[in-house]
DNA sequence: ACAAAACGTGCATTATCGTGCATATTCAAG
DNA sequence: CTTGAATATGCACGATAATGCACGTTTTGT
């Protein structure tokens, strides 16, 4: 294994772990701590993220599950997922996906709007408690704490009886030729499923996930309907992303 | 678990539950009381929070309201909630129902044993996002609010897949006669449900639940093994409820 | 006033760290 | 093909950090 490809390799893990243990890695990767603490160590030193005593964490602690938590998120997820909220009809029946994106979403959706919303995230589903006018069906499944959706074929059983308008799909990666993909296997088979279960499926894609393709891919880019990404992205994608047949929401800010 | 990620576990905490411990966490994460005061002690003296003699609280006493608002609970829900905590073995798999008592429970769980929790609530599932060592399964459904519990056909026919060692019931009706009872009709059907699949019911009766009947009955009491109360309930119930063949098990306060 | 619980400190033990150095491996120049 | 420089990796060793325990002190509740 080259060095390059494991510390692309350390940076994975942490993104989809939030943490790293030295020593776990290293037995993991049969080599010796030395070797995982000098990459930890250079990593730190180009800013890649933070060492502390045993491993490391993300750059900053505000980052992965703090930020959840304290509900504060990006302004470009704010905006992203308000216009996208905008795109929600009285009566539409519709599908959300898990992540932090689509959970901006659904604090832009009105109080008093009716709806049904199709989830597999409890953390979505929490968070419409105070939408009385909305029904929610939840999916069950085994739970995937990383991004906080229910995965496995309980999932795609429960989701084979639903038929919805929409689908609104977070992805880690947006990628002309690569298409749309997302770091855990079951999270892409559930989220391709989905995707058949909606007449359109719209894309949350927030800057950092455009041009780049994550291990697991959900679908070829084409099979979305449209997608939604900030006014700051370059007129080059935008027009790309048209020509294969999406439509582009620009966010209002 | 790394030292940095326990401090940051600390402090999300403490800004979900307004309070800390030190006896409790040192328990639950399976760790000296002094580590965890020595953990405060540098929280403390960085400005992050308030070391006070048995724990900690935050530092403002504005940021004190913001906890009412977040829902804490009464100490006797808490009291009772350890005791049913402590009384799951590692390894067992257990059905958790919804409710205010029940997400005390899950706040007790160690966060290093390991166990399955299979539950109908998007808020019990949420908050045992931290609990790495614990395989949660959701059961999906149509969310009825008011419990935030997940009932309906679809649930009914996810519960018939699973099979657990213990059930924690939370009723709003616990009477000799009248036997267990809750005030919505599918919830009630969803809880006699979950009973069935599980080995043992324990029954989650804060004392403003004891000698009352609510509309829809769940089950007889016989049906249960085993009910938490408080430790101020009369001896005349407790000798009424041994009477019927239940264990009584007393909140530590 | 008393007992129990929580506390802080010092100390011993262990895990982890960083550095220096030796040994492989790679690759390009000779 | 050989040689030598650059790089990567592992090991040794002294330094540092984390943790639990013992012990005497303070706080709390009764």
């Amino acid at each position: 294994m080259l060095a390059q490809e494991r510390k692309q390799y350390l940076l994975n893990r942490l993104n989809s772990e939030g943490r790293i243990e030295a020593k776990a890695i290293s037995i993991e990767l049969n080599l010796s701590e030395d070797t995982i603490r000098r990459d930890l160590r250079e990593l730190a030193s180009a800013g890649l993220l933070q060492r502390v005593h045993g491993g490391a964490l993300p750059r900053s602690l505000a980052e992965g599950d703090l930020e959840t938590r304290a509900g504060i998120s990006s302004d470009s997820k704010r905006e992203i997922g308000k216009t996208a909220a905008e795109l929600i009809k009285p009566g539409q029946v519709v599908i959300i996906d898990g992540g932090t994106t689509a959970l901006q979403l659904v604090r832009h959706l009105p109080l008093t709007q009716k709806n049904t919303v199709i989830t597999h995230s409890p953390t979505i589903a929490v968070a419409l408690a105070d939408h009385k006018s909305i029904t929610v069906i939840m999916i069950g499944g085994t739970l995937f704490r990383h991004s906080m959706v229910n995965v496995g074929s309980a999932t795609v059983e429960a989701m084979s009886h639903v038929r919805a308008d929409i689908f609104f799909m977070g992805v880690t990666g947006v990628d002309i030729d690569a298409g749309l993909s997302t770091g855990d296997l079951e999270e892409a088979h559930v989220k391709k499923n989905l995707s058949q279960r909606a007449a359109e499926t719209i894309v949350l894609a927030s800057s950092e996930k455009l041009e780049v393709a994550s291990p697991y891919v959900v679908m070829p880019l084409e099979e979305a309907s449209g997608v939604v990404v900030e006014r700051t992205t370059p007129m080059r994608l935008r027009k790309a992303i048209k020509q294969r047949g999406l439509d582009v929401f620009l966010a209002n800010k």
